[in-house]
DNA sequence: ACAATAGTTGAATAATTATTCAACCGTTGA
DNA sequence: TCAACGGTTGAATAATTATTCAACTATTGT
């Protein structure tokens, strides 16, 4: 009931007050889960990868992960919105590629983690 | 209809061949979009953030985000499983921290893609 | 032994979201 | 001009998931 605020229970005042001055800006870490959440689908990440590896059209997207256009194109529109993916059209093909040098970055950091966790 | 398989409609073939070759692991590429998930939630970032600073008891945690303690928990125990933090018994208390450097990383990589977007 | 506090947990609810389906647009070649 | 192909889009559905609520465990101090 009275659970809602936490009430002053147990806090550790003066060290609640430093964590709450040096917190990054609230909307930078809600921009940050946002573009997280990008990542966080395997669909997706399955075309950054595919991407990583060459520009493709939708149709190869499609044959790599054996899925349809409708799929595939929803989710290009989410890599496009957060500027993972550009598009460039070529006569009635859309070839797809990567936007940003940090895709690969980000993707190592995970693995990394991924590999530590193994061990 | 036949947009099941994409058929071999523009397909280009020998790039759709060497993409299938170069592809990471179907499973890692699995497990790192279930971490980047964890990673997806502005309350696990939020947590994040706050642990970066200061170890904190799951009370302080409430206090800094302003929310109840169960809402606290069923996130640090997501975190947990990803082993992103790790916890440590203090009599009543439970103190949480970073378990791995690698976030700090990964929110850099984010971070800098954020603000290359910006420009 | 007991009351109070810190934290965890399972079920329920509400909200978000990935995929499918069908219809659509734009470009090309006949 | 029109049929065919590559791709996009909106609505519907199904699945996932964050938060709340209530009940619970464990530890401490009296």
């Amino acid at each position: 009931m009275k659970d809602l605020l936490c009430e002053e229970n147990c806090v550790h005042e003066n060290i609640v007050e430093k964590v709450k001055e040096k917190l990054p800006d609230e909307n930078l870490i809600y921009d940050l889960a946002e573009l997280f959440k990008v990542f966080g689908d395997s669909t997706r990440t399955k075309i950054l990868s595919c991407l990583e590896v060459s520009p493709l059209c939708v149709c190869d997207i499609c044959e790599c992960l054996n899925m349809n256009k409708s799929a595939i194109s929803h989710q290009l529109r989410i890599l496009r919105q957060a500027k993972l993916v550009k598009a460039r059209k070529s006569g009635k093909e859309v070839i797809y590629s990567l936007d940003d040098e940090h895709v690969s970055k980000i993707f190592e950091c995970g693995i990394s983690h991924l590999l530590e966790g193994k061990k």
